[in-house]
DNA sequence: GCTGATACTGTTTAGACGAACAGTATGATG
DNA sequence: CATCATACTGTTCGTCTAAACAGTATCAGC
């Protein structure tokens, strides 16, 4: 692939930039007109250039039909919406819609499943799940109505709060244990709400 | 916010999904081809009425500049798109493009950081840093060319394999620690390579 | 059974838009 | 110094496109 000139990159970034702040690209003449260009004719020839060093393409005749190719973006693969909430109050419901905190957005692959309307975020608060190396300050992501299966970490609501907790059977009756020594807590799970059963993890370090 | 009928919801659909894959919103006479319309105007009259009830903007008068706005598609902040590696051969530069393995794409607030050309991601082979909560598996994203700070984790070259290891000062001078008892090794950091600093995590449940 | 919203068909129009053609200037390369 | 690619101006053309107008059918709520 050959490489672009100055110009040409600055074209190329001033149509990502587009894309990605007003989710659309612009047309040879809003090229034209950003740059002071007096003519569409010169965005329409510097665009001819980029795509032929293909990192752009378009489909011949449409509007607005431009789309930047980089090797990365090429590699890129569906996005998840995931929404972030602080504290799940009691009735979580796929109906009564509650208002995200906010969005955590990560490409299908990397979390390893293919979110649903049911899936949700919550950030990590204590280290009561420390044993399955879940931090304080994680992000982690749930699957809402999943069932269960021993073993598996659960989302589960305790005196109004969300917690994490291990789901473990023991005797044939379920019960949520924390994976931490300071926390030897075994609950009954019938007690309590499951909200969600733990899917992926998202970790920033705090520096 | 009032509530989409089916039709209109199946209108939205379509629209999300061109831009998903194609990059382009339709216009009204492709909303009309794909439902079966034999006028423009049906799907121009959906579109206002969606716009009314708030789930779509569009600046008039300009073509494909339709944008849906789910509650959650504004709560989205910047992507970054990280490159994954397999493994990092010797002479990871920024100039030398390598070819990654894969792209990583998640947004710049989940991660705590807003990458730049010099992070990468690298997926986690061995548990040598179970004792920071760091799994086999996990994706891990890295910093090219920053210090290392003492108790900063490192992605290091040990025998052409990309390793991770705590950096860690003792007597004035940079050592490598592995977080696990099973690898007792303290490496004197002057004789390999280091790769990047250690900045965000990524896992997948593998179930 | 009236009314209003939804869900269309069918047509027209003005302007937006990509593409093509005809030029000019500048700078790099050999 | 000739040549070629880049970087433009200026213009025309045909099509694409959003929008507007005039209707029709169906269905739910009252």
């Amino acid at each position: 692939m050959m490489k672009l000139t100055v110009k040409q990159q600055r074209v190329l970034d001033f149509i990502h930039k587009c894309q990605q702040t007003q989710g659309v690209t612009p047309t040879h003449q809003e090229i034209a007109a950003h740059f002071g260009f007096r003519s569409p004719n010169a965005a329409t020839e510097h665009l001819r250039l980029i795509r032929r060093k293909g990192f752009l393409e378009s489909v011949p005749r449409k509007a607005r039909a431009l789309r930047v190719t980089s090797a990365l973006l090429k590699l890129r693969g569906r996005l998840a919406d995931i929404p972030l909430y602080g504290t799940i109050p009691a009735g979580f419901s796929a109906d009564r819609e509650q208002q995200p905190d906010g969005c955590v957005t990560v490409d299908v692959a990397s979390i390893g499943f293919k979110p649903t309307r049911n899936t949700f975020a919550l950030r990590v608060a204590g280290d009561s799940m420390i044993g399955r190396h879940i931090c304080d300050g994680d992000i982690a992501v749930f699957e809402h109505g999943a069932e269960p299966r021993p073993g598996q970490i659960v989302a589960a609501l305790i005196d109004r709060q969300s917690t994490l907790k291990t789901f473990v059977v023991k005797n044939g009756r379920p019960f949520l244990k924390a994976e931490n020594p300071k926390y030897p807590d075994l609950i009954p799970s019938e007690e309590l709400v499951i909200q969600g059963v733990f899917r992926a993890l998202i970790r920033q370090t705090n520096e």
